[in-house]
DNA sequence: CAAGACTCCTGACGGC
DNA sequence: TGCCGTCAGGAGTCTT
């Protein structure tokens, strides 16, 4: 699903074919994809407006626009942009047509495509970020997330690792893969107190979603089923490199023990059981079915 | 304040 | 073979 990586991978393939274009029209496929203003308002004053910077903010996207207001979107879980040809080939997984949500024609005759087959994903036209965004949290690659951040932000709330690092009021742009990625290589399990965390712990957890983060830009991303390509519509690399994610069942790479999936604050969760020692008092999670054979 | 349930939505899969 | 229930998941909302 996309997270800051994936995210981060679309703004910068998007950049240099979209800075400087015009949008010339605007096509709604399904207008519930307008969180704001109205479609009609949206498509209306979309119109004529020239981008003049693109770029990312946690897990959202970030068009800048000439007249000082933004188009902003989030992907939510299944949501693609591509720039395209205006009469694409009308066949390619996620772009199906039925599953383009808006469209954008520019003034070069291409068009950028939103396409979400499952519809939680949106868009919005705003004059401030602050109009859609929530509370976010520091973005996790700047040099304010650091090991003393982590360590007196972890010890001032009282909650499990796991759903913390995935509440995006605490650090921005981390999902599913990445947390129990970053936890793998912290060493911490995801049912760790947060407060419970040792400030060596802290200064660890920080470099590590660092260093996840960083490598799975460099791959453009993860890609294990249709969704996510990038708007080049190439998969994403890193998933080859998964230490836990989805690995349930496979050898651990450092330990050699077997992977085990958790579930924790109902989302999927895993973790190796010799590396990510569990905290002593930590309720026992729900046993997990198997993986479904979607992901891999 | 924390945490769990529920919702949105659709495609894909397991089970029978 | 085919129908049907279940599940995935980001994030907002509501309840405990």
């Amino acid at each position: 699903m996309p997270e800051l990586p994936e995210v981060e991978t679309i703004v910068r393939q998007l950049r240099p074919q979209l800075v400087g274009r015009t949008v010339t029209a605007v096509r709604l496929g399904w207008s519930g994809v307008v969180q704001r203003p109205s479609p009609a308002r949206f498509r209306s004053e979309l119109v004529g407006r020239r981008i003049v910077g693109v770029r990312r903010r946690a897990k959202y996207f970030v068009f800048e626009l000439d007249d000082g207001r933004a188009l902003v979107g989030h992907l939510r879980m299944t949501g693609r942009l591509a720039v395209e040809p205006a009469l694409p080939p009308s066949d390619t997984s996620a772009l199906r047509p039925e599953w383009v949500r808006a469209s954008f024609l520019l003034d070069d005759g291409r068009r950028l495509v939103f396409a979400d087959v499952r519809k939680f994903g949106r868009l919005a036209l705003v004059r401030s970020l602050d109009e859609v965004l929530p509370a976010i949290g520091p973005e996790p690659l700047s040099d304010a997330m650091d090991g003393p951040w982590m360590a007196a932000a972890l010890a001032a709330r009282r909650r499990l690792l796991k759903p913390l690092l995935l509440d995006q009021s605490f650090v921005a742009g981390l999902g599913n893969i990445y947390v129990d990625e970053a936890l793998h290589l912290s060493g911490l399990h995801p049912l760790r107190a947060s407060h419970r965390v040792s400030r060596a712990g802290a200064e660890t957890l920080a470099q590590s979603i660092k260093s996840v983060l960083t490598r799975a830009i460099a791959a453009e991303g993860s890609s294990f089923d249709d969704f996510y390509r990038t708007p080049e519509g190439r998969p994403g690399r890193y998933q080859d490199g998964f230490l836990v994610y989805g690995r349930d069942g496979q050898p651990c790479r450092r330990c050699g023990a077997t992977i085990v999936r958790l579930v924790v604050g109902q989302r999927g969760t895993h973790v190796c059981p010799r590396c990510q020692p569990r905290p002593r008092g930590a309720t026992r999670p729900r046993t997990p079915r198997a993986t479904p054979a979607t992901r891999r």
